[in-house]
DNA sequence: CTAATTCTTCAAGTTAACTTGAAGCCAATA
DNA sequence: TATTGGCTTCAAGTTAACTTGAAGAATTAG
């Protein structure tokens, strides 16, 4: 009797693209970095296994959360390797990016509150501005190369 | 007798960016975008006034809080075109901009709420977890084509 | 006045997170 | 069994925000 694909050996990638909404291109970028590593038929065409739904789902919210693939990856790699995670599992994880989170919304605040500051003096020049060079620098994260601002603060 | 650079016809983007710290490349960059529009001298090299320095220092300002290139255009088309900007002119689009930091702000706590509601409840399942369809994905800003998320949730 | 800087433009490289397309193998269906 | 559709790999394109390098012209310093 022929079986499911679901019930052979694990669910097709178009399956898993099914059912979590991603793009096949993209589950298989996720492999290239590290995120999920499915198994493969004889044939070599990849074979997912049921739990690979939650962790991919896990993916997607970190990325809406604004976590890079490599954060996401290090936060994965506390998962248990040779055991479906379990809620408790998952849970932990997602504690630790509240964390995170929470760091984040910290800085953004005190960004914002140096912001009213500069308003208030209205200076906005190099020198006297703490927005220019705070320690702090907030969401330097994304796009491309960022590199080192210098530092030749002076007068305007 | 022979004038400085500074005092002649304006500043050459050199000295613009020893004031800034910006590398000159950026500057040219910010110039295709849009962000700034400097003289020409007779042959041809780019001459600034003394109040660019203060404008791209709002650029970089801007940038450090996470606004993107054409969200600062934009913010900068409310400048006035003929005058030289004034005190008041910066704190009018500082103060647009302090908004919309209170908004992402907001954005954020109201995602980290979700999350804490995801760790008490242990789904993360496509279809119980209400961090997986929120309605304010958040910072979908940075890094290249973010396409639209498919629908096709399911149970796991 | 000549050499060393600085400037110009233009094309191509970089990172992140993917997509798109080509060329070909595999699998489910009629 | 034939065919359509799904899967595979690999190379190249995309956006953002720049940098790097080449080739040549202008400016400044000695």
């Amino acid at each position: 009797m022929p079986s499911s694909p679901l019930l052979n050996r694990g669910l097709t990638i178009g399956s898993i693209a099914d059912r979590t909404g991603l793009a096949p291109s993209a589950i298989r970028y996720y492999e290239d970095e590290g995120l999920v590593t499915p198994d493969r038929n004889d044939s070599g065409h990849r074979r997912y296994a049921r739990s690979d739904i939650r962790r991919l789902s896990f993916v997607m919210i970190s990325q809406g959360l604004g976590f890079t693939i490599s954060e996401i990856r290090e936060a994965l790699a506390d998962l248990p390797e040779h055991r479906t995670p379990n809620k408790g599992d998952w849970a932990r994880i997602s504690r630790r990016f509240g964390k995170v989170l929470d760091a984040r919304i910290e800085q953004m605040q005190a960004l914002r509150a140096r912001l009213d500051g500069c308003i208030g003096c209205g200076c906005l020049s190099l020198k006297t501005c703490s927005l220019y060079n705070p320690k702090d620098k907030a969401s330097t994260r994304g796009q491309g190369p960022r590199y080192v601002m210098g530092d030749r603060s002076d007068e305007i």
